[in-house]
DNA sequence: ACCGGTACATAGTAACGCTGAATAGTCCCC
DNA sequence: GGGGACTATTCAGCGTTACTATGTACCGGT
């Protein structure tokens, strides 16, 4: 991955990875594989799970293991209140960044 | 300053200095007073001083010192070529996670 | 018995922005 | 002329994040 890619990613991953646990419920394995289908190719799998034991720890999400037929059991996440509002909060800080962003790229001053 | 928006910051702030040394030369202290009017009112002086020197080495700025009337002699940084691609290549990155992003925002699947 | 795919975990590293302080020069007011 | 305000730069130490690399564990097919 580009240096540049991963640096922007920091502070940002964790919130792909909220806004993707507020459609649904899923495991690491799962969310890995949606990220790579979805624009993040290249996205480490220890980085995923390193990223939702963080969110866990914090509370953001809840945990629940589920026995898988294939593999390990499954740690299933969902995004509870807590991770709720820390997700709306990314989106305002998103907002504000992006804002900011395109100022400067359009009228240079 | 919100954890958050430091977190994300990583990666773009310095975007967003190259892309105002785009427009016009300019010394460290007057970047730092230019980001703090526009949206980052927080920004660490030493933050932007640490990125400078950064850009230095990595050969994206030409810099030249000029004496000051009031305080020690200025470094007033300019884009350079190298700078230059750097930048489009920022921008490049920017627009692809905002993308990525902005999918998530909308449809949810 | 082996191998590939599924699923999770962790230790170590590098980059980045922040905090807090130090240093230095100029100007102004008392 | 001494103290404070403003300009201007530098540095050490810290916390957070994502990446690399490796390891563990469980299953099914051959």
């Amino acid at each position: 991955m580009g240096k540049q890619e991963t640096e922007m990613l920091k502070g940002t991953l964790e919130g792909i990875v909220l806004a993707l646990l507020s459609g649904r419920s899923a495991h690491g394995y799962e969310i890995t594989a949606w990220l790579r289908e979805r624009g993040f190719p290249d996205i480490a799998e220890g980085t995923v799970y390193a990223l939702l034991i963080r969110v866990e720890q914090r509370g953001l999400v809840d945990v629940d293991k589920v026995p898988s037929d294939k593999g390990p059991p499954r740690k299933v996440y969902s995004l509870n209140d807590g991770g709720r509002a820390h997700l709306e909060e990314f989106w305002r800080t998103w907002s504000f960044l992006q804002e900011r962003i395109e100022q400067l790229r359009e009228g240079d001053s």
